[in-house]
DNA sequence: GCCCAGTGGACATCAAGATCGGCGTGCAGG
DNA sequence: CCTGCACGCCGATCTTGATGTCCACTGGGC
């Protein structure tokens, strides 16, 4: 009577339960560090339940994974969908990346500070979503400059990393001092700033380069 | 005669050349699935002597890792010391990230993409260095606009992050299709158009912020 | 010729992921 | 209403693999 009786649940709830304190204690501690125990107790089940659910700790942990990088992705494609101006777009991008990195689940972790990129399951997924991202904003980048496809592809790498790192230090450190939509506009207007004035000033030096007829390497999905 | 007897070696390089073997091995397969006795072997010497030279394998990798952001440091510090042009400057802070991602030891991998960042040794060593780049980006921000330490600040460290992920992603990728120096002037150009724009555009809709006298939060050293 | 220092192969220790026998619960049938 | 059954959960356990240490050997110096 007084120990609760172990809580039949059906088999989804209790699902999303296991995902909900899996994903905090993996945020906490990152892949390695975590435990199952503590998982399973932190759900409030015991260990084999876990493994009724989820065949490894490895399969729990990509179902997390694959959850954070489809949040970040839909997030960053409605921001884009959202107008077709370019600055707009990069503004909505910047927020949509700073509201990710925000969200008080942590996920973020998951993918940015991922301690299992070694894991070639871990890091195919990463480095595809981020490579989606590097492209969307690349074809912005190509439509408002006269780069070449590798070259504004390198550009828009160089922006994903920026907000990444922009977002984490903003939660981290600055989140008192701006508001988010402060920061990431912020960002965004350097992003902005940065490729706009581009076609005028691209050559730093001399560009010497042949047209190279390569395919650009990674055409994924 | 025949076995090479035990090679009696002077105790600095006996030491160097297991630094290295265990870079090699933590580069190619980062800090937890890396096995001591793999290090010992690829040094050449035997598990004992490794735990004669460094206390664990967490001290190990902690020497190498200084080792890294000590030569990140020292370098994007030539870079800005090099000239007073903050262009310049910017220019070869770049162009020092993508070296140092470049330097063949992979030593990047263990600054920009360590799996340990769940330690505390690890992690404050990472940041402090990463902090101490962005300070100094900020500095040539704000020479340049008229934006407050604290939002300069977020610009270098988004500026910081760029450049990692720029150079990573050359380092993968694009090494093929552009040199180096190329790669890391059109990412300088990125930045430094987007930094030379800003004071005339910088309040995207409206900043309000009282002046807040906080002191930055970290004065690191 | 003997002693000593340093090496290497083999071993203990331990933590963490992945699994087996009891148990309590709810239900159906008599 | 009572009783037997089936089901799903929990405590305790096993295994594995990696870190960190011990004993025998070899080879040189006095």
């Amino acid at each position: 009577m007084s120990i609760v009786p172990p809580a039949r649940m059906p088999k989804e709830q209790r699902r999303t339960q296991v995902l909900d304190a899996a994903r905090a204690v993996f945020v906490e501690s990152g892949y390695y560090a975590a435990g199952m125990d503590v998982i399973a107790e932190r759900a409030g089940v015991s260990k084999p339940v876990l493994y009724q659910h989820f065949p490894s700790k490895l399969d729990l942990y990509l179902a997390l994974l694959d959850a954070g990088l489809e949040e970040l992705l839909e997030a960053t494609d409605a921001a884009a969908r959202e107008t077709t101006d370019n600055k707009l777009r990069v503004q909505r991008t910047m927020r949509a990346y700073f509201a990710f990195v925000d969200n008080p689940d942590g996920a973020y972790r998951l993918v940015f500070e991922s301690d299992l990129m070694n894991e070639p399951a871990v890091s195919v997924r990463v480095e595809a979503a981020n490579h989606e991202i590097a492209k969307r904003i690349a074809k912005v980048i190509s439509q408002d400059t006269g780069l070449r496809p590798d070259e504004a592809l390198l550009l828009g790498s160089g922006m994903q990393g920026m907000a990444q790192v922009a977002a984490r230090r903003w939660l981290a450190h600055d989140s008192v001092l701006m508001t988010r939509d402060e920061a990431a506009d912020l960002i965004a207007a350097l992003a902005w700033r940065g490729i706009r004035g581009f076609p005028l000033t691209h050559p730093p030096h001399e560009i010497t380069h042949p047209p190279h007829d390569i395919a650009m390497g990674a055409s994924a999905d």
